[in-house]
Order: C-alpha cells, then sequence, then structure tokens
DNA sequence: GGAGCCGATGTCAGTGACTGTCATCAGCAT
DNA sequence: ATGCTGATGACAGTCACTGACATCGGCTCC
C-alpha cells in the first residue's frame, strides 16, 4: 500500500539513535533517562532496550560497520604492503570516512568526552577493531605476537591521531594527522 | 587500649575486597550481589559503596599505586635513556612486581576476562596509566605527540605481554615477555 | 478471502546497582 | 562532663535492565 504506513512509523532504531544523541547533548548522558529517550522518539522503554543493549550502546551502533571497513581495508591492501603499512592505510581510508562526517563525529566525540562510562565502552570498542584488525593480519599470514602488537599500535596511532584532530579544531585532515602520528611513532619506537 | 578492639573491626575496606575478590571467583561477577559482598565483610552494602565508588571498582584499587610506581620509574629513569627505554624500563619493573604477585595476578585477571564490563574498567585504567605515563614524560622534556605515542605504544606493549603471561601458563617470567613484546614491536615498525 | 503465523511493539512486575539523608556512637579533644 | 568527629547503619528512592505475556497489522497458504 503505497504511501500508507504499516502499523508503526518506520526507522524506529533511527529515531532511538537521533532522539538519544540529542537529549545527551542537550542535558548530558547521565541527566538523559532511558524512558525520556524513548518517548521523544515515539517508543516504550522496553522497545530500548530491545534495539540496544544498553543506554551507552546507542552512541557506537556504527562501530560494526567501521569494524568491517577496517579488515575488508587490511583484507584487499596489495600483497607487498608490509603490515604496518596495511593497518595505516586502512586506518587512513577509515580517517577519510569520519572527515566525511565531521560535524556529527564531533559533537559524538563531545557527548563521549564529558562521561567515563561512555570512555569505558569506547575504549572496549578501539581494542575490538585492534583485535579485528589483528584477525584480518593473521589472514594475510602475519604471525603472532607481531599480528597483535601492529593491530594494537595502529589503534594507538588512530586514537592519539582521533584527539589531535577532535582538539585542533579540524585545522587539518584526519588522514594526515594519522599518517604524521604513524610516522612519529615509528620515529619513537626506533628510540630516536 | 592495647589489644582492644575499637567500634568496629579494622581494615573495613580490606575485608572487602577480599570477599568480593572471592565471591566473584565462586559464583561470577554478574551473579554477586553488593549485599553479599557486604554481608561476608561484616558490613553493610551502603558501606561498599563509601570504599569503592562501584561493584567494579573493587578489582582495581591498586591501579593508583602501579599508576605512582610508573611514574617515578619514568621519572627516575637516566636522562641518557631515550624516551621508549625510559618507559620500557617502568613496564618491566612493573612487570616484576606482578610476577611476584603471580597468583593473585592470575586469579583476578581470570575473573575480568570473564566479564566485559570488568574488561572496560580494565581498559580505561591502562588508558590512565598511559596519561600518567605521557605526563612523566613531558617532564622529562620529551614534546607532544612524541610523549602521547611513546606511552600508548608502551602500555599496548605492556597489554599484549601481559596476555601472553597468563595464556602461556607462565612459562616465561613477565619482564622477559615485556621486552622481547617491544623488540617485537620495533620490528614490526620499522616496516619490517 | 479467511485462518493462522510472525515480528515488532506495548504492558507490567520485578531485581539490583547506586544515592541522599539522617541516626548512632566510640574515641578524642577541650 | 561536654561536645565534636568519623565511620558505620538504616531506610527510602531512582533508574538501568530483564523476563513474561499480550496485542495486532501484514504476510503466506490454501
Amino acid at each position: 500500500m503505497i504511501g500508507g504506513m504499516g502499523r508503526w512509523e518506520p526507522n524506529a532504531r533511527g529515531r532511538l539513535e537521533q532522539a538519544a544523541l540529542e537529549l545527551y547533548i542537550e542535558r548530558g548522558f547521565e541527566q538523559t533517562t532511558v524512558a525520556e529517550i524513548a518517548e521523544r522518539a515515539g517508543l516504550t522503554e522496553r522497545t530500548f532496550f530491545r534495539h540496544f543493549a544498553d543506554k551507552r550502546e546507542v552512541l557506537f551502533a556504527g562501530a560494526g560497520t567501521l569494524r568491517e571497513f577496517l579488515v575488508s581495508a587490511v583484507t584487499g591492501a596489495p600483497e607487498s604492503a608490509a603490515p604496518i603499512e596495511a593497518v595505516a592505510a586502512a586506518l587512513e581510508a577509515a580517517g577519510a570516512l569520519l572527515q566525511e562526517r565531521r560535524e556529527y563525529s564531533l559533537q559524538r566525540q563531545a557527548v563521549i568526552a564529558a562521561n567515563a562510562g561512555l570512555q569505558e565502552r569506547e575504549l572496549i570498542k578501539l581494542a575490538s577493531l585492534a583485535s579485528a584488525l589483528a584477525e584480518a593480519l593473521r589472514q594475510r599470514g602475519v604471525t603472532e605476537p607481531a599480528a597483535s602488537l601492529t593491530a594494537e599500535a595502529g589503534i594507538a596511532v588512530f586514537k592519539i591521531a582521533f584527539e589531535r584532530w577532535t582538539d585542533g579544531a579540524g585545522q587539518q585532515e584526519l588522514p594526515q594527522v594519522i599518517r604524521e602520528s604513524l610516522d612519529e611513532l615509528k620515529a619513537v619506537t626506533t628510540g630516536k
């Protein structure tokens, strides 16, 4: 039935995500109840928890996509590329994605920076990305512990670069900051 | 009054820590209520929360001490030492501490490995250690972003080394695993 | 085109983590 | 003695999160 709506408004999940982000920005994360998020989205609290495991997870819905993106970027890197360069290329490409959605990335990061619990969730998502990168490297024939160390080093670079990008008021492009940070890591591990 | 006890048994905080670890091992973290911990320690739930910010924090009481230890180790490293070597020495020394309390470290880690929430807390404590290391490096005159990158790389090495140590059934000494992991990181960042 | 299944949502009652507030009382100082 | 302090208890309250069951449009199947 064209133009008609079904029993419910479409895209419940997306409405919950948007309502949550708005409220977290307006009042802060802790001052927002799940009931309020659900109400703004025209749903009930119970439905929120059917879409998101907890109140924090609603801010990290895109993590799975990012994970897949990084994995396929590493998998698709030329065979000749050294592991660290395969990871670097993947991170730069991911950085370009975030750069495209700069406004959203900055808003989201401001919310996370203001709450310790959200930072914890962010860190475990980053650890999960490192884990996925390590697995992708193993698929390329990289052995342990090189695979895990390369992945963790890459994520560390990404973390620092992202901080510098958000703090730096966006003077530089994120992929460029990532590349510079990696070069700095190389210098620093060499003993300088 | 020598030998007499005051109004309360001494070391309430320590009793809570021990009761919590025991229960987390016996039944698992989620299956343990704070009321049960308090009861085993001969206290009330409210008192638990006066000593620990939340149910997870009781497992991370030693984090502050470790932080101070690492900072003074970096601060006390010879001026001639390169930043990465100052951090490496600090981590090896910290590794020796954990090696001395091997049984406790392994028990605690088994509890953490079994629960995602505890892993989140562990990660933010590690991030806090990286932050403290970076500050200690800045005190030595290391500039950004080198300080943060060195600190994060060091913590990444520590994280991987600790995993290998716990999984490896303790075949190797932790400080040695840390050193080997750092060498591997150096190899890997060089482009190999 | 009616019967019945299915999936997304609503409703409701419950548990447990965590907080605010006030009461208690041994030990200590004055 | 008097009064203060610091650690604890008692108690009520909020809110995140869960389990169980009800609802009902849209779909398939015949």
